[in-house]
Parts: structure tokens; sequence; C-alpha cells
DNA sequence: CGGCATCCTCGATGATACTG
DNA sequence: CAGTATCATCGAGGATGCCG
């Protein structure tokens, strides 16, 4: 995203910071519902997972997006990373406290649109 | 989305069909977290809305991306459509249950980033 | 007012190859 | 294993103009 803003929203009093320009959540925004990194965060809720682990988990990811956006996630502090260095390297990517608090609502998300959902009629 | 799909998740026993390609919630998932729709759905949240209301109160949308996102949430049947042939013509839009239900946990998904972060500091 | 249709641009994404 | 660097592409999205 990039200008938008719902100005009026916000004149209307309602508390959506989020639809300033320049709010900080605004890319945090960006982030979560991006193309990858819903999938990111939805893999990290059951267990923490290694690299390769997420590139297989998430089927038809690149390496480089997945690393862009683990490296987005983690700035915004919704993902921890650790790197043991050993030969060769793990490192290992978890669920911060507020990444675990944002994988909510995402859940939620997709529950109450599968649940809606016919299983697997019709595209 | 493409290809995505979490076959490890889905094999793991998770309910997550979304993950799967052919599986029609997988379309929603994109509409709803695509640039827009998410904008649109919260816009909509407080009150019906004219197009032009729309897409002032969206700041930043163009004419085009605004019909094509209305018109993918009215097939996905998120939100309702109605025609008033005057002249010139109103166009309202709105939530249906479906799309209500969706911009519960999107809200909150909001809710929660906001509350994290800090108001207006170093982006 | 509420849209399409058209053209065009740019950035996100993918493929490939190379490093610590 | 876990990336980064480079290059190529493809399509979402913006600008403009026209129509009912």
């Amino acid at each position: 995203m990039t200008e938008g803003a719902q100005y009026r929203q916000a004149e209307a009093g309602k508390r959506y910071d989020v639809f300033h320009t320049d709010c900080p959540a605004r890319n945090v925004v960006d982030h979560v519902t991006s193309r990858w990194g819903i999938w990111v965060l939805i893999s990290l809720r059951s267990n923490d997972l290694r690299f390769y682990e997420l590139r297989e988990s998430i089927h038809g990811i690149s390496e480089k997006m997945l690393s862009q956006t683990l490296r987005a996630l983690v700035q915004d502090g919704l993902v921890w990373r650790e790197v043991e260095q050993t030969t060769p390297p793990q490192v290992t990517y978890g669920l911060t406290g507020f990444g675990r608090d944002i994988g909510e609502p995402l859940t939620e998300l997709f529950d109450r649109i599968t649940r809606q959902l016919p299983p697997y009629n019709a595209a």
C-alpha cells in the first residue's frame, strides 16, 4: 500500500490510525497480509521451524521471497530468529508474543471463511 | 496466490483446507487480504456506502481498482450491491452477513496491531 | 454518478547462480 | 543449510478517456 489512508474514517472519530499513511502499523498490516506473510505466520503457529522447513511447508515460495518475508516479520517483531553457529548452520524461526497475538484473528479469519464456503465444489 | 499450499500442515491433520489450491476459500482469502479488499470491508463495517463515498473514503484507490475489488467481493458474497435506477444512478454497497462475519477478525487484527505499536513514532 | 476500456509503468516475484 | 546477488518477467495497479 502506498498512499491509502481513510481520512474520512479517521475524522469520523474511529480509532483507525492504521488508515494513516505514516502510521507504522501500516507496514505491519502490509507485511501480515502480504502474499507470503500470512502463510509464514500460520505455519509458525504450530511449531518453530527451520528455514528449509518453512520453504517446504509453504509450497511455491522461493527462497528469496521467504527470506525477504521473514526479514520483514522479524523487523516488525512478529517473528524471532535464532542462529546456531554450527556446521552447517541452523536457523530457527518462531512467533513472538506479538506474532502469536496477531496469528489469532488471522486464523479466525480463515476459519470463518472455510466454514462458510462449500468444501470443494465449483471453484 | 498461485500454487501455494501447505501440504505439511494439511497432512498434520489441521483443518486448513485453505491451503489447497483448488479450494474456493482460497480466492476469498486472496480477495480479503488483497491490497484494497481489506479497506473496503472495513469501510463498510460502519455504514453502507455509495461508490464515490468509498472512493473518497479509501484514500489513494483508483476507480478501476475500487470497482474491481467490489466486483470480487460481491461475487464472493461478502458485499451486496444495490442499484437505484435514477438520474444520476445511485449504487450502494454494504456488507452481507458473511462479510460482517469476516470483518470481525479483520478488525480484531488491526486493533491488535495498532494496540501493540507505538502511536506515531519512528516509522 | 458509476462505471468500463485502453494503454503503460513499475515493483513484486520467480529463476538461476553463487557464497559462508 | 541458509541465505544473497543478479537478471528477466508478469501482472497488479495507475492514468486517461468514453458511455449509459
